[in-house]
DNA sequence: GTATTTACTTGTATTTTGCAAGTGCAAAAG
DNA sequence: CTTTTGCACTTGCAAAATACAAGTAAATAC
């Protein structure tokens, strides 16, 4: 698995221990805009993640503490959540999202861009609201 | 050379086509945060890059526009400046320091987390600033 | 003139990633 | 109640990225 080493005391560094690599962010990007939850949905990304790939990180996020793996009903049988600490990224995506946006002027959804420009850290404030309660509503028992 | 593949539209997927990975970023912050701007200044931040990947990363954050080579005096004759596309990056570094900081509680400078605790849209401003002027101060011909 | 520093390049070992294929399990279909 | 389908992975191998060691050429430093 992915192993997170600590390369110096410096907490960008410590950051892209976690981060710096393809695919991480865009699990969380997938739970935070596009609200996916399972592998399969994870899996159908445009980026075409690979199943190993995927497996890897999503292990690797929940033995973080950023993930929570939750029984869900239908086909798919485990979901996954942003944890109080995994929501702590969300400000990480938006601003990869706002940067991609400026220099590949291409579209997330234009509200969201517009919410945005007007008032970003609202915009973060009501997504984390969100994912906190998603988390809580899968969590029988909140400390 | 690191080569930029876009892997699809999302703007959050072609920020991490930049910066995913565990080097790119560090470069960026050693010049925001540490004032540094020679190959050397690079090589001595305690996360070890090696020599290979430090040539490769400024060579494609030159060629991609982030970074401006210019002429200094003394032993290091080449040093390294953000340009106005490269100080669009700063948000990010940004965010990861302090997510780092949060995770790790380890320290940035005192100073600067207190300011950015206080401040951190002004902050962003003031380095930004200043950094577009180092850039203009090795320009001669500013557009 | 010799040593040192800078800014790399080259080569090789190791690690990470991408892709194809296969496994085990549960629900749906026949 | 078999068979099929889809999901959630795991395994294996090739390709790419990265780490580490060494070497090079040009510009100082002494």
């Amino acid at each position: 698995m992915k192993e997170i080493k600590k390369r110096s005391e410096c907490p960008v560094s410590f950051s892209l221990d976690f981060f710096g690599d393809k695919w991480t962010l865009l699990i969380i990007r997938d739970i935070v805009l596009h609200g996916k939850h399972t592998f399969g949905d994870f899996l159908q990304s445009a980026e075409g993640i690979a199943t190993n790939i995927l497996t890897d990180r999503l292990k690797m996020l929940e033995e973080q503490g950023l993930l929570m793996k939750y029984p869900v009903a239908g086909k798919a049988r485990v979901g996954y959540c942003l944890t109080e600490k995994g929501v702590t990224t969300i400000p990480i995506v938006i601003e990869m999202a706002l940067w991609g946006v400026s220099q590949n002027n291409s579209d997330l959804k234009k509200e969201l861009t517009a919410a945005l420009r007007k008032d970003k850290a609202g915009v973060i404030r009501q997504l984390t609201s969100h994912h906190i309660q998603l988390y809580r509503s899968h969590n029988p028992m909140p400390h």
